[in-house]
Formats: C-alpha cells, structure tokens, sequence
DNA sequence: CTGAAAGCGCTTACAG
DNA sequence: CTGAAAGCGCTTACAG
C-alpha cells in the first residue's frame, strides 16, 4: 500500500513521483521519464505523448527525486569539498579558507554545480575517505591535504575525481592548483634583502603542509642566493595559527641578537607578529619589518598596512571547481599541479633596518 | 549481469557494498544491515555473527551509499542553505552571507550535519523550490528570502524542515532567526539625534527585503520622537549594494541641503558612503556622519573606523542551524522568529555636526 | 512509438 | 537469532 501523502488544499499531492505524472498522462514510466529527460532522441517520443506528459508534470509540480536519480548512476552535479588540517569550524573562520571556498563556490554556480561542505574534521583519514566515497557527490576538492594524509590515494583507488587545492597532488595522480610558494617567499625575501636585512627569521607554518616547507625551503634558498643561511635561534617551529606566530615573534625579540625582519607564512601570523611586537613596545616597520603571505582582506586594513605575498585565492578556489568539473565531464585534465604566480604588495609594514 | 569493480593489488573491490559484506561474512544483508546500524538492539544478532560481519566491513573498507541509505528514508543528515536576492556568486563575496554561512557551517559541524550550498540563483522561486525538495538534504535554510518570495510556502506544503535567516517566517508557520532591524535603527538613529543631527539621510536597501523595510520603518519612527520627518529629498531608493550606496551619496551630497549625517542600511552601503564622500572631499565625521550596519569584520579597519549596528551574525548563523536541526530530530521549534540584539559600536566615523 | 522489468544499494517489516 | 522479499524513485536496456 502506497504511503499517505500529504495534499494540499488543491488535491494535488505535495510530493508527487514519476509514477503520478505517468498515470495522470495515461502513460507509463519509462516514457514519462523519457520525455522529462529529453533522452530517446533519436527514437522519438509522439508529440501528443509528450505534451500530455509535460502538462501533468507541470499540474503536479514534479520535481524528480535527486537521490534516485543518482541512484542509477546519474551525476550529481555537486563538488564535495573538505578542508585538511583543522576542524571545519576553524577552517571556517579561517580568511585563507574561507575565500577559497568562495572561488570555488562561484565556479561552481556558473556551471550549474551545487557545493557540498563536509564538516567532519579531517585528520582522521580512514573516516574522510569514507565518507567522500558516499556517492552524494561527483567529485572532491581537498584543500590543504596533510602532507601525512593518505585519504588522497584512497579516494583515487575508489575512481573519486579528486582535485588538491593549495598542495600538490600530483604524485596520485590527481591534479590541483596552488600559489607557486617558491615564488612567494622568495620575492618576500628578496625585498626584505634588498631593503638592507640581514638578521631574517621566518615564521614558519604547519610542518605538516607541503606549503609551509615549500615557503620555508625558499626562504633558506634565496639567503643563500647571498651567502646567509637561516639563523638556527630563529627556527622555531609552530603552525599558521596566530598564537603561535604571537608567541614565536615574543620568543625573536627577546633573543640577544633579534632579526631585524620576519616574513610570516602567511597573513594571521603576520597580524600575530605585529602583535607581539606591538605588545614588546618595538614599533612596525621602524624597528621592525613584518611581510606576510596570502593578503587577506584584513591585511591592507592593518596597522600598520601589512606589506604581503599576495595569492589569488578566489581565482585558485575558481580554477579548481573548474578543473574538477572538466574532469567530470571527462575532458583531460593533466596530473599536475597548476600554479598561480604572487605578487609581492608593498605597504607599509616593511622599511629599511635602522643600523 | 554485475558491472565490473574496479579492484586494487590486493584483491579487494575498491568500492563494496553491503552484498560483499553479507557474503564474506557468510550470512545475509539484512543482518549485515542491523550489524552496521546497530539496529535490533532489543531482537539482538548474537556476538560471533556481530563480529564476523563487522570483521567484514572493516576488511572490505566497506562504507554505505548514502544515497541509497537516504532513499529508505534515512535522514542525510545534510542541511540545504540558500541565499535570497542575489547571485550565488555575489552573494558568496557578500561579507554580511559568508558570515552567517560561516556560522551554519559551524553549528552544524557541531551536530554532526554537513552543509549543501545550493547555488541556483535564487529569483527563480518555481524552480529553487523544485531543486529544494530533491530530498538531498533534511531541511533547507533560507538566507534574506524577498518578501515577495512564495518559496517558502511552497516548501512548507511539501512539508520540508525551513528555517528563515534574516527575515521573519512566522506567518508561514516557519521558525526564523534575525536581528531585531527595528532596534538596530533606533540606536543608530538615536545615536546620531544625540550628537545634534537634525538633517539626517538613511540609506535604504532592498525594499524587497523585510530588514531593509523595518530598518526603513524604525528610522522614520526615531526621527518622529523628536518631531522629525525623513525629507523626501533624502529618500532615495536603492539596493544593499555598494554602487547603489555609492550614487545616492553623491546625490545626497548635491543636494542644496546636503544632509549632515547618513544611516547607512549595512556596512557595505556605509562603506560606499565614506567612498563618495572622499570623493567629494568631505570629510567623515566633520563634515558628515555615518552609521552602518552589521558590523563585517572590515568595518574596524575602514578610514575612518565606521560606528555601526553590530549584529551577531556568526551566530544568528549557528542559532538557524540549530533550530534547524533540533525540527529535524523531532523536538518543538515554535513558529516565531528569534531575535538577536543588535550592540551600537561607536567608532570614528560619527562626530557632532559642524554648525 | 511505448511499456514491463530489472537494477542502483540500502532498510524495514515480516516470516521463519 | 536470521534471511527472503518488498520497496524507496528513478533510468536504462530490452522487447514489443
């Protein structure tokens, strides 16, 4: 027995499946769904059968269940997307996240894609991987993979399309797109050399994240370019999080010989640096410059004005929905990774050193 | 005949299902089935059978299909979110919606619920109706529904769970949560009239939103507590849009009685305001006042730092959720709206009038 | 041109 | 304690 519907004032049922739309045209399913489909193209579905099929759909406000659909193989015409690293909720309150997942979420409107956020926390990969392979989505975005993860090679045995967002996939064989990190630091470090620093600490991201040590090994690279390596005292280790640049920039400027420049990882360590220094009374940039990484919306905002790597984040959110749905549609999509190029922005927090 | 598997070295398919469950551990689904679910709590599966299929699950790496599990009837255990008004894309770089979105994604992180952004534009209620019910998600949230909208009844005779952001549903029968917009322009407009403003211009958003109406509405009834009327030359109809802001500053400002202080309807608008004005070279506040709205995270950074309305919105996101989710398990979720207090935050871009 | 049937992968009564 | 069967709402070969 068919299970009661709920009906509204008019005698229509609130949710009427393809088994009404058929009865109500006097045809049966396979057709009706033909018609709504506009598949059968080349065998031709009759005029007069079409017609009454689209008027019954119409008079019964059809709406094709999505689960069912899919069900059978159909697309789903959603992108999954999670976040490494931290729980969804920091990641949410992340700039950084938070704007890429904007990029993506754009992209994906314009082809007609909805976005499905997966809030389990990630670092319990057996757990994620599972659940990506739930079937409710046609493909994944992963931002910012643990370099540790092995979620990224377990979805691709389950022929998941999966595309890497700020972390290089290509060793799975999976494509994704990030900021070219070399680059960055080494156009941060470059600017800080050439306005006269010498004692240089960077602050250091997760060690972690592919990200952090491409920064980080930059860095050492393009000291080097000059003869000065990366000062052991100022290699403090820590994550992206601000209170761990606070307490590392507190831990700098008390050592004997402080640096008389930091280049941040990124933009909340840059702002946590500005900080802790502002709260050890060493004024911003004067006896201090402070480069950060990303800009953020926040960071022209700051005082002072944070001079910072900046990352295309919305175009690197867009470019890997766009990756993905190629993928999806089965265009070729190579295995490698896309990479946008920084630009150093120059505000205010940079300056000569006072020596 | 069944479809190939994809199969890894070590034999295993790469994607299976509860029959391969049911059959390693040598008994059938349903049983298989109550394992996993822990179903039949009271009719219990007795141990070695537990074990056997869990044992099973674990070495096939099974995990269900969600879709399939969803089309039983099963909770998705996903909330559906929709942003009214505008563009999905444009309302993603809307600092006010990426805020709120912020906040349903956390709360429901919290409960365990993931999050579908559906990114259809919203304009078309026919078909976002349509797209909501494709029993994908447990319940919807609506985010600034235009009060000409008849999505939302529609929604409600299908008998999906909605909760309303921003805008009142409580004549649909629908529980909502929204800053209390009548409040908020009180305390702005008091606070200007206390500073000695008597030419006061309130920049109105959307007239199709409710909030841009009672924001409108509370405004005029200030002005009216000390015997003042809005001036028609001030009433210029716009959008919550920053060029819309932007234009009927100027305009305002041309006027040859120029008001001496603005309510901007949010920060955005406000923000414009301060724009038009630079442009004008008048300065903010000496020569004009201006209050915002909602308080985004810019607003603290802006030139000067804007004095506005904050509204709680991280977490007017997180109260939709879980009223939301508290409908969906069942519990009692009266049909009223929820305010939340708005907070007047002085900063530097009011000051008395000049004469 | 059209429809009965099988099947997608699960869960839920209902019989053993 | 356990399993065969029906059903969720669709689509897709396959027969008419």
């Amino acid at each position: 027995m068919a299970a009661q519907r709920k009906t509204n004032t008019s005698g229509i049922k609130a949710q009427s499946g393809l088994k009404d739309v058929a009865a109500r045209a006097g045809i049966g399913i396979a057709t009706a769904s033909s018609v709504l489909n506009n598949s059968r193209t080349n065998t031709r579905v009759s005029q007069a059968t079409r017609e009454r099929v689209l008027a019954a759909a119409k008079e019964l406000r059809y709406h094709p269940n999505a689960l069912a659909r899919a069900l059978t193989g159909q697309p789903t015409k959603t992108l999954g997307v999670l976040f490494g690293l931290e729980r969804a909720t920091v990641a949410v309150a992340n700039p950084y996240a938070f704007t890429v997942l904007q990029g993506i979420i754009g992209a994906a409107a314009e082809s007609g894609y909805n976005v499905m956020f997966y809030t389990e926390p990630w670092h319990n990969a057996a757990v994620s991987a599972g659940l990506l392979r739930d079937r409710r989505t046609d493909g994944v975005l992963l931002i910012s993979v643990p370099t540790d993860a092995d979620v990224v090679p377990s979805l691709v045995e389950l022929g998941l399309p999966v595309v890497g967002v700020s972390s290089s996939c290509d060793r799975y064989g999976v494509p994704s797109v990030d900021v070219d990190n070399a680059a960055g630091a080494r156009i941060a470090t470059e600017h800080l050399l050439q306005l006269g620093h010498r004692r240089i600490a960077h602050l250091k991201g997760d060690d972690a994240l592919e990200s952090a040590n491409h920064r980080h090994d930059a860095f050492c690279g393009t000291l080097a370019t000059v003869g000065l390596i990366e000062d052991e005292a100022y290699a403090l280790h820590g994550s992206f999080e601000a209170e761990s640049g606070f307490s590392r920039t507190i831990e700098l400027l008390a050592l004997p010989y402080p640096p008389t420049a930091i280049f941040a990882a990124n933009d909340t360590l840059a702002q946590a640096a500005i900080d802790a220094a502002r709260q050890r009374g060493i004024s911003v940039p004067n006896q201090l410059s402070i480069v950060g990484f990303d800009d953020i919306p926040l960071a022209s905002h700051l005082t002072p004005p944070l001079t910072t790597v900046r990352q295309p984040l919305l175009e690197i959110g867009a470019e890997a929905s766009r990756l993905l749905i190629n993928l999806l549609q089965g265009k070729d999509v190579p295995a490698q990774t896309c990479l946008f190029q920084p630009e150093l922005v120059v505000r205010g927090s940079t300056a000569p050193p006072v020596d």
